[in-house]
RNA sequence: GGCGUCGUACCCAAGUGGUCUAAGGGAUCGGUUUGCAAAACCGCCAUUCGCCGGUUCGAAUCCGGCCGACGCCUCCA
């Protein structure tokens, strides 16, 4: 049985979905302004994740991301740039979805976009303003009033009363009923340049909360299984949300919350002026491995705050080397077709069960691939195990995705280790030395075993 | 100021009342293997879980205090 830790609630909780086998998910997307960091692939690594541990697990799973294409943001940097917001958010939304794919991150069923769902957003503040629950001010923006929901505040569990405002609620704020209640829709200003669409209060825009409400009940209804995101919003965009969504249509929203922590870099917040602040490209021209960055993020619970640091390229490239040079030697081996898995499999899925115990089912993995090894050098496992190993290992990486696909090696290698073995048979110790470092040189690695020499990518 | 998360070996990191004299990975060291290296494989590596008290037959796990780190508090995953 799948368990979750639900923020709403507190607890690790069974998962029971709205419709049995069936998971509707929404996962929080990008604001497509700037090139998405590698604080942002922590939260979307961990939604891939689950989802994987949902597909594997047999459920078939309806996934949504949005992408919002219009706040102060992107709306700021068009006028900056002296470009239609389109321009700006295609070519952001694209570099988006290019990253997805190098970190191996399976596809959302849909991606929205908040422009090309306004119409659904002011039909929504519509049925809020209809049932007292919103309010529109003199100069046309739309405000939902906090206390005209008695439950606001229950994900976070913030006393509104004591909460310290900051600095940046606006002067042009004095006109609300409760400085605290938050816009539905925003009037048009001049710094919003081109970018306005028409409704029942004038010339504006949707503010940044709507869209998820509007955009995840049109894909997955009113009530739906799962929503995700980072802890940094829970407050306030999912605590608006569930307001808003649960006003306007007298529904429960979402049964589960999960939410992952912040990725650290460097033991402190990733901030540009810092200079720690690393976008996906950057580690890939580091040399970093989509597959290690992915192994760098599932070996911590998604719960625990994760450290980042260049230097954990190593721990991850040794440890995926650990599972590929298992998964070659089994290769070797004549293997019985067989379906079974190993018995480590039933440990591995109760890790990831529990609340997606990422470190522990690799533990669990570890432990499995040393009692192979072990059997392996002792000359007694069976072929049959060796099928349910190779079983196991394209299981793991059905979840996990950091086995790279194996580049087959190139004729001029082949030709030069073939060449190698010529000098080795004629102990020409020195011309083989010569020729393992010119292998070497073209990225590829000479292993002399009993079989004779195997060649693997460095 | 309010709300919250966390502190486990040299580093990373599970475990949240008994099977814990605490998983797993990386590094170090020792060994097997090897023409030699490299790689691979095996073994070793915390009587102890930030500190101090309490509850309990029993605590890394619960409670209180202290110290330390980090985050949120109106548009940052």
């Amino acid at each position: 049985m799948l368990r979750f830790y639900n923020s709403l609630t507190r607890k690790k909780e069974d998962f029971i979905p709205i419709i049995k086998g069936k998971v509707s998910l929404y996962t929080c997307g990008p604001t497509v302004y700037d090139t998405a960091h590698i604080g942002n692939f922590r939260t979307f690594l961990f939604e891939d994740f689950l989802k994987r541990v949902l597909l594997a697990r047999g459920f078939e799973v309806y996934h949504v991301m949005n992408i919002t294409d219009v706040d102060d943001k992107t709306i700021q940097k068009s006028v900056a740039e002296g470009k239609p917001l389109s321009e700006i958010t295609e070519y952001y939304t694209n570099l988006f979805k290019q990253d997805l794919s190098s970190l191996k991150i399976i596809p959302a069923d849909v991606y929205p976009a908040a422009t090309e769902h306004v119409d659904a957003m002011i039909q929504m503040i519509e049925q809020l303003i209809e049932k007292n629950h919103a309010y529109v001010t003199k100069d046309g923006s739309v405000f939902f009033s906090i206390d005209s929901y008695k439950n606001y505040g229950a994900l976070t569990r913030l006393n509104m009363d004591k909460m310290q405002h900051s600095d940046r609620v606006s002067t042009d704020e004095y006109s609300l009923d409760n400085p605290q209640d938050f816009a539905l829709w925003k009037a048009y200003k001049d710094e919003d340049g081109e970018v306005f669409w028409e409704s029942p209060w004038g010339k504006g825009r949707p503010g940044w909360h709507m869209e998820c409400s509007a955009m995840s009940m049109e894909y997955l209804g009113d009530h739906f299984d799962i929503h995700c995101g980072g802890v940094d919003n829970k407050f306030p965009h999912h605590e608006n949300e569930i307001a808003q969504s649960v006003c306007a249509v007298n529904t429960p929203f979402v049964n589960y919350w999960l939410h992952s922590e912040f990725l650290l870099v460097d033991g402190g917040k990733m901030s540009k002026s810092i200079g720690n602040y690393y976008c996906v490209s950057d580690l890939l021209e580091k040399g970093m491995t989509s597959e290690e960055i992915r192994y760098n993020f599932l070996s911590a619970h998604y719960q625990t705050k994760v450290n980042f640091t260049l230097e954990k390229q190593h721990e991850a490239k040794r440890s995926i080397h650990r599972i590929m040079e298992l998964q070659s030697r089994l290769n070797e081996i004549d293997s019985d077709l067989c379906n079974d898995f190993p018995l480590e499999v039933e440990q591995f899925n109760d890790a990831l069960e529990n609340n997606l115990d990422s470190p522990k089912a690799l533990a669990v993995f570890f432990d499995w691939i040393r009692r192979i090894n072990i059997s392996m050098d002792e000359k007694t496992l069976s072929n049959k195990e060796a099928s349910k190993g190779l079983k196991f290992i394209s299981y793991f990486d059905s979840i996990y995705g950091i086995l790279p696909k194996t580049d087959s090696v190139p004729q001029g290698v082949l030709d030069l280790s073939k060449e190698r073995e010529g000098a080795r048979q004629n102990k020409d110790w020195e011309k083989s030395d010569e020729l393992r470092d010119q292998i070497s040189g073209m990225g590829w690695m000479v292993k002399d075993t009993n079989d004779g020499p195997k060649l693997t990518p460095k």
